[in-house]
RNA sequence: CGGGGUGUAGCGCAGUCCGGUAGCGCACCUGCUUUGGGAGCAGGGGGUCCCAGGUUCGAAUCCUGGUACCCCGACCA
């Protein structure tokens, strides 16, 4: 680890500066060669692999397995569902040659004219076409379905503009595709998935989200609806962080996949997607760290605690590193990841500064003093707190502090956002509240693109989501329907939009956003 | 693709107006002293000053043309 550490740009001053800085800084990730794409460090792929885990978990137990399908997509396969190809055309590589050969004309390699491929290849963007021009091949009958399959994979659309995690050339997501019987049966599987990206954001990352409908404008090209949860950063900013499409059977239709129903009649089959990406770890930067860093919350965390030594001298050198040793076994056994520190090539200060700058939620130093005393320092890290505690009985102690920062992470992102969802019902309040205040806004809107788009020209600020109620969604969301929280703006509620004046039945959430 | 800006050591920058020995801080290497919140001192290594042409006795600096990246918009998980 290189003795390369400087202050953040300070988080309120300047928060896109503090992001990039404690992005690189924290040793996650950086900028490639390649323009806008992304480098991937140790440190942020770590995070990425716990993040997989528990997501890949949370699919299986909910019944469905992982496959792999093709990076390239022939042109063709793309322009089947035509709003889907309107909605990608703009942001796609495309492969239009094979061989490269010897510059005849000097130095280096030159594309070889001669070897134009007949038909284009897209670097997907997405895995809805080639996979249902797949699931044609696989579905006959209604004893084929349902299908259900996760791909986990890199994406590339290729982005104006980019910002590391948030949007970049190319990211790693995964992709679910799932193949119906029915209507009902494909938006419950729709409906299940948003609410297992919500516990996962939860209960996982600590990030609270809401989970409302996409209006029309802002709907996945291609889908009957989209689904979302919609994450609050501390910038009052809105990020979009997981999907979940009723695609209906607009792509059975594009791609001709019918089966023979029950009722010995065919009929096209009906579909969900849904996806969660690399972003993730962008809204847990953003939701959680401070000045001093990141602030990772255990269960996504790759090491729980860090042990230092602070010694004067190599005899008190070896006999804290040994101590440490056997504490950190006690540690482990309980199942939590630990890391000795005994660099000798920089100070312990500098190794307290390091290890907050990466966010680990605990540290422990033990110095002469605690080694006379059988204790140890104790720090957390989203509190920034310590104390001196004993030895003994350190590995429980740890163990229970990460459930209690775990939720204490989430509390407070939860207090934040909830103090930032403000119910508007004039013109001036909702620009001063967006302008000063920030977070969500819920407010009346008359149901027509002309008035989100004439929202967003006149604030920058689009319709995140249209919350569910609890009555909403009764059908599928299961356990997850009765922890939706009341007063979110979801509850059907007669009023007048806060733009133009007109009928509105329910109040929306407006926000800028990521 | 529009509007701004910047390319000088691994990173961050000064020097450019007004041409004259290639600089500073951090990082790196060596040694000694240090070590309970980002150590100190001494010594050392490291450069195609973005590229190509031009002007000049002489160009990081002036001129022309390229090019790359960054920021602000349009696009977006």
């Amino acid at each position: 680890m290189a003795k390369e550490l400087k202050e953040l740009t300070n988080r309120d001053e300047n928060y896109s500066q503090w992001y990039n800085d404690l992005v690189v800084k924290a040793g996650l990730a950086e900028y490639s060669a390649v323009r806008g794409c992304m480098v991937i460090k140790p440190y942020g792929y770590a995070i990425w692999e716990n993040m997989h885990d528990a997501l890949d978990k949370m699919f299986k137990d909910t019944g469905h397995e992982n496959a792999y399908f093709p990076l390239f997509i022939p042109k063709s396969f793309f322009s089947r569902e035509a709003s889907h190809v309107e909605g990608f055309a703009k942001e796609c590589a495309v492969v239009t040659h094979y061989r490269l050969m010897n510059d005849p004309d000097g130095k280096g390699v030159v594309v070889d004219p001669d070897a134009k491929l007949e038909e284009e290849l897209i670097v997907r963007p997405t895995s809805e076409t080639i996979i249902w021009n797949t699931y044609k091949g696989w579905i006959h009958s209604y004893r084929d379905l349902p299908i259900l399959v996760n791909q986990w994979a890199n994406v590339v659309r290729w982005e104006m503009r980019t910002r590391l995690f948030l949007r970049t050339a190319e990211f790693l997501w995964q992709e679910g595709h799932t193949a119906h019987e029915t209507r009902q049966e494909a938006y419950d599987e729709t409906v299940k998935m948003i609410g297992v990206y919500r516990d996962f954001a939860e209960k996982f990352m600590g990030v609270p989200v809401v989970i409302g409908r996409k209006t029309a404008n802002e709907r996945f090209a291609g889908a009957e609806e989209t689904l979302t949860i919609e994450a609050l950063m501390q910038d009052g900013k809105a990020l979009q962080s997981g999907t979940s499409h009723f695609l209906g059977q607009n792509f059975a239709r594009a791609f001709d996949v019918q089966f023979t129903n029950r009722s010995n009649e065919l009929d096209y089959v009906w579909a969900s997607s849904w996806g969660v990406s690399t972003r993730l770890i962008g809204a847990l930067i953003m939701a959680h760290s401070d000045n001093n860093g990141l602030v990772l919350p255990p269960r996504l965390a790759p090491l729980h605690a860090v042990l230092i030594p602070i010694y004067k001298g190599e005899e008190e050198r070896v006999a804290a590193s040994a101590r440490l040793q056997e504490l950190a076994g006690e540690l482990r056994a309980r199942g939590l990841k630990v890391k000795i520190d005994d660099r000798d090539n920089v100070r312990s200060g500098f190794k307290f500064a390091e290890y907050e700058l990466k966010g680990v939620p605990v540290r422990l130093a033990l110095g002469p003093r605690d080694m006379a005393a059988g204790t140890i320092e104790l720090a957390r890290r989203d509190t920034l707190t310590k104390e001196i505690v004993p030895q003994e009985g350190l590995a429980e102690r740890v163990a229970g502090l990460m459930d209690e920062i775990q939720n204490s992470i989430f509390e407070r992102a939860l207090a934040y956002r909830d103090e930032h969802i403000t119910k508007v019902d004039s013109w001036d309040e909702f620009v001063r509240v967006l302008d000063e205040k920030g977070g969500f806004v819920s407010a009346h809107w008359d149901g027509t693109t002309e008035t989100e788009l004439a929202i967003k020209e006149a604030t920058k600020a689009t319709i995140r989501c249209i919350p569910l109620s609890g009555a909403d969604v009764p059908a599928g969301l299961g356990e997850a329907a009765a922890e939706i929280p009341a007063g979110l703006g979801g509850e059907d509620e007669p009023g007048a939009c806060v733009m133009t004046g007109k009928p509105s039945e329910r109040r929306v959430l407006f926000a800028r956003s990521y």
